[in-house]
DNA sequence: GTCTATAAGGCGATAGAC
DNA sequence: GTCTATCGCCTTATAGAC
């Protein structure tokens, strides 16, 4: 997609018509403002993504779990396209309200669900997290969505793997015995 | 600065002579280009930038370099502009190959400083940390770079602070006891 | 080194024929 | 619902006076 490679001021009505072979005007048919163009990307996108996200067993093992939420991302990273989320999330500035909210429920909806998940790694493996879930959550997926812009920078796929690799310690048999910020011994 | 809220596509010369009070052919008489101006800002952002990580004291403890390394980020977090490189990174299709080595070798330095302390950590602790101290570095760097872009969209500064904690409990006393990819007991 | 003036083309958006 | 044609504005960039 268009967006995911260049942001909402690097495309254009011509750039997409010559992409699906139809002249501008008929795009603002159906599209009025570039807004609206935008803001349906989204929600199409969000809606897609967080109904994949949903369909991860959560009666799986944690580890699996981790396997299956991971894997997208592998599998995105190093293209030429990014996260359309992330890549709105830097052009915030001309987007409005209506974006904002589908930008910040995607946010919500995948932190949320890490968070559930380590927690769940939490109480299975009986080890305490170094921070609360909730904040490793949202740093592990700040990780990967910033994997999928160092990794095409880079044009290396593998740039992903240290936000990956933090995911899958943390719900691995990795944590700190007991108290989660005392001193050691 | 324009480019840090707008991006590379979302400031014109004309924006900024207004801003600097000058006429748009002024600036062209300077840089010639767009690319020419954003190389010329983002070289003195990155300088300076580097400046300030490589001025933090190595003899501190390491969870004085930590908060020293984070302060810039928590002071930022919230505002209306991001990291230049963070926002130019999504830019990066429309940027040349001078700029995307001065991207990339902002990446590569607070990683490497980032991979140091944790290597320091590690040893003055005698823990092992989850996951290799460069790929935890790498972790915690595209943490804060994406906590920044999300503090903004959200309005809530506070944002930052799930990647800040992640590096200030990696420096501090949590560990995983003896190996650290191993089964759990 | 900054100005006025202007070029040449892209932009989002609209009107109206078909 | 897609087309042609066009509007008014903005864009990067240059030429030449001062």
């Amino acid at each position: 997609m268009l967006v995911r490679q260049r942001g909402f001021n690097g495309f254009s009505y011509r750039d997409l018509a010559e992409r699906v072979g139809v002249k501008t005007s008929s795009i603002h048919y159906h599209f009025p403002s570039k807004e609206d163009l935008v803001q349906a990307a989204v929600t199409e996108y969000s809606a897609r993504n967080a109904q994949r996200v949903r369909d991860i067993d959560t009666s799986l093992p944690v580890d699996a779990q981790a396997r299956a939420y991971l894997a997208p991302w592998l599998a995105t990273a190093g293209g030429d396209a990014i996260c359309l989320v992330g890549m709105l999330s830097t052009d915030a500035v001309f987007l409005p309200e209506a974006v904002h909210r589908i930008l910040k429920d995607f946010y919500r909806l995948h932190e949320t669900w890490l968070t559930r998940l380590l927690e769940t790694a939490q109480a299975v493996r009986q080890k305490a997290l170094p921070i609360p879930p909730q904040a490793l959550a949202q740093a592990v997926f700040g990780a990967l969505q910033s994997g999928l812009v160092v990794a095409r920078l880079f044009g290396a796929p593998q740039r992903i793997e240290a936000a990956a690799d933090l995911l899958t310690a943390s719900v691995s048999a990795w944590a700190a015995p007991g108290r989660v910020t005392g001193p050691g011994p």
